[in-house]
DNA sequence: CGCAGTTTTGATGGACCTCAAAGACCGTGG
DNA sequence: CCACGGTCTTTGAGGTCCATCAAAACTGCG
């Protein structure tokens, strides 16, 4: 049971704008949780009785049909909030991408603690409206750019992502690592996975991108990059 | 300015959890505003002064890319909601897709109105997590089904819904109007107006659906349908 | 009727999937 | 130390689904 005075997540989780009161009563019912990397959190159906904040690590989210086709709906970093107020059973499978560590909440003393402060409750709303946008986003990536545009797109996401993590804009030269295999970025942008290591290739041997070991990558020219999203250079990304 | 007394979404709407006294100043701030099938609500970018609910017809959510393409990422149904509270700026282009109108609320005024009293607050929560789950459901449709899923799923949903509207099951022999054109169609289900054009003629063909005239579909059998869209026959379908 | 917008149908090509095999990486144990 | 198996990745060859380009048929309307 870690201190919320030292959480890293604590000022974007979903507790972020609870007052000292509020984080007493969810330290009653809260504790942590971790899974290795590839181990299953939930399958879809299962009865939830928690809700939680991704603390460290990463974990997918994703739809699967009955013959085998796979969808990632959501990429869960840290300070996203997993479960929903009020639903029993998991819509969707939830998988640890890395070693997770989650701060769980017991579901149903949650739930009152929410009907009780508006802190909770609109923190969680702004969440969800964001978490809707990057869903509508990537429905345009889905539903509408070449194999090509989302591989650049979902690596100039994650190198966005890692740079917003030290508080910097993504530059020239910025190495991050790649948290997904062949396999999960291909149920993410909706492919097969030999299109992918396809595509990475080609990226890699027209210079967009370097590779330093397996998981490592180099982007030298981050414009170009971006350029190759298909997206607006400047706009384009809402979150 | 109609009053919500007899107000055809009062029960599923933003305000359906508001008491009389919220009724009251929520009607203090509400104008309607009516659109023809075709005109724009809003453009991606515009300044927003206004927040909205559906009351009549059917608009469209999308996203453009610069070269043209475009992708509908929601249909705005009567009772849903359009705007967010805290962002000035719209993020898609909201366009009529049937006559249409909205009972807007001035902006400001909604926003500090839903400050105060967590009923507006919590029914938005509500509505944006269920917006959030179909946003996924279609995700699986962008990323993973083949244009003939495509196609039926689009179909079943409308006819689902279209039987919720009555209160009922979707049942054999059902009828619903398509109120959507040929490239409504494929921009919502990320394919082209002529491979839509093609896999409905096909379900024609197979008798899996008929067409009474050109706007009007009816599906003699439900389960046929269903099981044309890739989706578990019983679940699938969180909504 | 003539015209504009929408839909259907046809022919062709290409982007991506499928199937297949070889190569890289890594931990384990002989 | 190297052999070995397992997992992940790369690369190749071939096929298919869907996009693209093009034109005809249909619809509604002045």
């Amino acid at each position: 049971m870690k201190d919320c005075g030292t959480c890293p997540i604590q000022h974007r989780a979903v507790c972020s704008y609870c007052d000292a009161d509020e984080l007493v009563e969810l330290d009653q019912i809260k504790y942590y949780r971790s899974y290795d990397a590839g181990q299953p959190v939930l399958w879809a159906g299962d009865h939830m009785e928690f809700v939680a904040s991704v603390v460290e690590g990463i974990a997918s989210l994703a739809q699967a049909m009955e013959d085998g086709r796979t969808q990632m709906v959501g990429l869960l970093l840290p300070s996203d909030f997993i479960g929903r107020p009020g639903r029993d059973l998991a819509p969707y499978n939830v998988v640890a991408v890395t070693n997770l560590t989650l701060c769980c909440f017991r579901k149903k003393p949650f739930e009152e603690l929410m009907a009780r402060t508006p802190h909770l409750a609109s923190r969680l709303l702004e969440m969800t409206l964001d978490e809707l946008d990057s869903a509508r986003e990537w429905m345009l990536l889905l539903g509408r750019k070449t194999a090509h545009e989302k591989i650049s797109s979902l690596l100039a996401i994650l190198a966005t992502r890692d740079a917003a993590l030290r508080k910097q804009k993504p530059a020239d030269g910025a190495a991050f690592d790649l948290p997904l295999t062949r396999e999960a970025m291909a149920d993410y942008l909706g492919l097969t996975l030999e299109t992918v290591s396809r595509q990475i290739s080609s990226l890699k041997k027209r210079g967009v991108i370097e590779l330093k070991g397996k998981r490592r990558v180099v982007v030298p020219d981050f414009a170009r990059l971006l350029s190759e999203t298909g997206d607006d250079v400047d706009g384009g990304m809402i979150s």
